[in-house]
DNA sequence: TCAAAAGTGTTAGAGGTACACCCATGA
DNA sequence: TCATGGGTGTACCTCTAACACTTTTGA
């Protein structure tokens, strides 16, 4: 910050995206295949160098929308940074990585040589990117429990029994339907449409269909164990 | 990434730290006021650049270290990545936030330009600062809630009474003794030391001295709704 | 023996989980 | 009318807050 004469070896900031999206019952994140060393043939996270003029946000949706054509991410949110000094051969690169999320009902074209991989059987990444999925997975399963971050799952319209598989595959283990529903509810974040969705033709009753409430990221249940008093509490 | 030939404007990345420290009953942040342009006289973050040869978490130790003569500090957690392209007037320069905790028993040695500051009044900081120092704070209180935290603000030893005046400190409320004792307890987090504290000359009965159990930090209370199912659950 | 400070017992309430039961549809 | 899938009611359990009460000390 005061350093005045430093030698400056050269420093690259990039930025880089786990995008994580439920597709056939499972958690998927996307990866494209590098054709060039290093590391060629491994799979790697989208992203690229933080130009002058914009944030690491900024800079992340950009990339997305550019390289990916993933315009339609509903939440973006930065995970940390990765700043080992060998983390990429050659010249040093820090990068800030990001959990992006897109709703399971969108289907973005994808370049040749990108593809969705599910996070629990990943193949080979290339330098850190696969310690950035699982570490963005682990931040979507936490942030299901106590914020409204489902939203940037689900599609605008769905079934309690739709929801329940998403938040299933995300999550890594059956979620019942029936306190889904009571607690996403009790919370005020779910809304009826009204409308019902016709049952298949082996029968059963009609599903209601519901919407999240907001689409931005909240908390919603602040787990704050140690509360300030209430009210009437005199709080010795 | 595979960007061939950028301009490459000089970048610059930085480490800051918003170092707490619960003393005379609130909490509080080591800043150091600058002495020179940009934002002359205003109050900043201690931190520097980084290091070819260190990743970020040891540039901030390193930097706390030599800077501040802080080297007790008992817990440093990454913060977040601040990178709008005006944060600071020049060459661009990208930081590294970071958290750190100080004891309450501790109290460095600081050099003249270097103060602590109660964080709910702070003094005009320079560039975004003010915003780090916040979000550090709300970090902390969060976790206070659902992680062992406690034990980088509390002393080795300490009677309930001590830790419940932490708490309120941090966490700008009054934290009921009682319930902060059972609370910490059932996680397992504390233990007693089996000694007492001799009681003031007022009288009162002797407060027993107790310990964190663990000195690193570990998420104790899950907050996991929509947990997984029971062993006997059948899980629909 | 009284005031002060610490610690325990106990009740009440919030929030979740599990599960039984009821509802609405297709064949 | 039966199978199928959706939705509700309810009992139980865990955890926490609040607060009365007991314990142990100094004066």
């Amino acid at each position: 910050m005061t350093d005045a004469t430093t030698g400056t070896p050269p420093l690259v900031h990039e930025v880089l995206a786990a995008v994580l999206q439920v597709r056939q019952g499972s958690l998927r994140v996307l990866l494209w295949e590098r054709a060039l060393e290093p590391h060629a043939h491994r799979w790697s996270l989208p992203g690229g160098r933080l130009r002058a003029d914009e944030d690491v946000e900024a800079s992340i949706r950009r990339q997305l929308a550019e390289k990916v054509d993933v315009r339609q991410v509903a939440h973006v949110e930065q995970l940390a940074v990765f700043s080992a000094p060998d983390r990429v051969p050659g010249p040093r690169v820090v990068a800030t990585a990001f959990l992006s999320l897109v709703p399971s009902h969108l289907d973005p074209a994808l370049p040749p040589d990108t593809e969705w991989h599910e996070v629990s059987a990943m193949p080979e990444t290339a330098f850190d990117h696969g310690a950035i999925v699982l570490r963005a997975r682990n931040r979507l399963r936490a942030k299901l429990s106590y914020t409204n971050i489902g939203f940037a799952l689900a599609p605008p319209v769905f079934t309690v029994s739709a929801l329940r598989s998403l938040y299933s595959a995300a999550l890594g283990y059956r979620v019942s339907a029936t306190n889904l529903q009571r607690v996403l509810s009790r919370r005020g974040l779910l809304e009826p449409t009204g409308e019902t969705e016709r049952p298949g033709r082996s029968g059963g009753r009609p599903a209601a269909l519901f919407r999240f409430l907001e689409a931005t990221m909240a908390v919603t249940d602040p787990f704050a164990v140690l509360k300030p008093p209430s009210p009437r509490g005199t709080g010795t």
